[in-house]
DNA sequence: AACATCAACAACCGCCCTTGT
DNA sequence: CACAAGGGCGGTTGTTGATGT
């Protein structure tokens, strides 16, 4: 026996809302509440299901809800937040007054993403991406390895494509450096074409890192290490640190005692507080750090692919590095 | 000027959990 | 305890205005 629709489909209305219907539904909650939401658009006059009306009301009309830019403090809240919770919207957006977990999820998906990619983290894990590639360029040996870094480039090549394509990186493809048996299109002459390259390049640096040993750890700092969201929440000294804040320096990422983000004593969870609304926070936050914890050997030595000296993909670390935005 | 592409965001969908009977 | 209904939630889609070619 399947559920009841919770309003019959052909009789309502669907779209955008007009300012009629706003006031129509506001002004009938301002004087019955929102008691029942299947009541409410018949009795309030509107061919609207009780569900649209229940979003429409949360996400737009309530009056205390802010409907201007996000502000940098909200910004570095939503980033730090997911870091941990990953995309529990709703609990992200209860940390941030008048925010709606609809307006944090497109803010989410449309900038911070985005912006994450163009640092050179990725929006998943917050690791950078020269950790992921680092570990998947060192967890298993070569015949299963390249699969596996076939599978997780998929992961993250959209934003790997976005920040390449919007720095517009005019590729030389270096075909004495390009080992053997790997395609070397050279000729860019359509849009798609173009971006069948870039695909092509990224895959090319995955493999140049695979097979190059000198790019990679000398061990495997991240054995050992669970959850994939090893992030650097925990630190906690304002995660994520603003653009200027990164310190992407020339000694590459998470040398020892550097400013780097995501070296040791930033991700252990025992210090951690998110900011100072923790209530039920506090729990989740503990709960997912916890792993991290025990685990938590440091990352930052681990990687060399990105620092200045390599030049991946062709582009130097520094552009990778820096924001787009 | 026309068209294509992108970005932002509102709205919808379907699943799942909670609550009342 | 079982079931129906309400509501919350995250993912996805559609629309629209801005920008680029």
């Amino acid at each position: 026996m399947g559920r009841i629709p919770c309003c019959e489909k052909d009789n309502v209305k669907r779209g955008q809302w007009t300012p009629e219907e706003d006031n129509k539904l506001a002004s009938y909650i301002a004087q019955h509440g929102t008691r029942n939401w299947r009541l409410i658009p018949k009795n309030a006059g509107l061919q609207r299901c009780g569900k649209s009306c229940r979003l429409r009301w949360t996400n737009y009309l309530r009056p205390d809800l802010k409907h201007g830019e996000f502000s940098e403090a909200e910004e570095q809240t939503i980033m730090r937040l997911h870091a941990v919770l990953g995309n529990r919207w709703s609990i992200i957006a209860a940390q941030l007054p008048g925010r709606t977990d609809n307006d944090v999820k497109n803010y989410w998906n449309t900038k911070l993403k985005k912006k994450l990619s163009g640092m050179g983290i990725d929006p998943v894990t917050h690791k950078p991406f020269s950790h992921l590639m680092a570990e998947i360029a060192t967890a298993l040996p070569p015949p299963h390895m390249a699969h596996l870094a076939e599978a997780a480039l998929g992961c993250f090549k959209d934003e790997m494509l976005h920040l390449l394509t919007k720095k517009r990186v005019d590729f030389q493809l270096q075909r004495s450096n390009a080992p053997q048996g790997t395609s070397t299109s050279t000729c860019l002459t359509t849009k798609s074409d173009e971006k069948e390259d870039t695909v092509e390049k990224i895959r090319l640096g995955l493999s140049r890192a695979i097979l190059d040993p000198d790019m990679l750890p000398p061990s495997k700092p991240w054995e050992a290490m669970g959850a994939p969201a090893t992030n650097f929440i925990g630190g906690c000294s304002g995660f994520p640190p603003s653009a200027s804040e990164f310190q992407y320096g020339h000694s590459g990422f998470g040398n020892e005692g550097d400013g780097s983000p995501w070296n040791t004593s930033m991700c252990t969870g025992s210090t951690c507080t998110a900011g100072d609304q923790q209530g039920r926070l506090d729990g989740i936050i503990e709960e997912e750090n916890g792993e991290e914890s025990k685990g938590g050997k440091d990352l930052g030595s681990g990687s060399s692919i990105f620092n200045s000296d390599c030049v991946l993909w062709d582009l130097p670390a520094d552009d990778l590095m820096n924001p787009i935005m």
